[in-house]
DNA sequence: CCCTTGACTATCT
DNA sequence: GAGATAGCCAAGG
């Protein structure tokens, strides 16, 4: 029997499980588009209490960067998982393949616009 | 029922 | 731009 007794961590199960490879979401994203807006901390409780194997790593935070401390072992741990989908990290951000080539990613690449 | 915690986010200083 | 504060919601003690 499946537990449908929480459609919260179904819909957030489904999402997730739906973001392609090689593409992130933020908590708050994945927590909209499961119906359930301003749950963007539930996300991690679900994703992590999940019974099957999600995705978890293509999910970030809001500004694109990973939700654990830098340097710390899931920190590298979804990193890694992360550039071996095709994801570029740069800055401590995360770029997924496709990203917008506008001038905003020419400062975040280069960390300060040129002179 | 009250308080604390958490893989968050937006706003203000 | 970084640190602090507030808002947010659910689960557990």
């Amino acid at each position: 029997m499946y537990k449908s007794g929480g459609k919260f961590d179904d819909a957030i199960q489904s999402v997730v499980s739906r973001i392609a490879t090689g593409q992130v979401m933020s908590y708050g994203e994945v927590a909209q588009a499961a119906g359930y807006p301003r749950h963007a901390r539930m996300v991690s409780k679900a994703m992590r209490q999940s019974p099957v194997s999600l995705p978890w790593h293509r999910v970030v935070r809001s500004d694109r960067t990973l939700a654990f401390e830098v340097g710390s072992e899931p920190y590298q741990n979804q990193k890694n998982l992360l550039c071996k989908e095709g994801v570029t990290f740069c800055n401590g951000k995360v770029i997924p393949e496709h990203p917008t080539m506008d001038m905003d990613l020419g400062e975040v690449l280069w960390g300060t616009p040129p002179d």
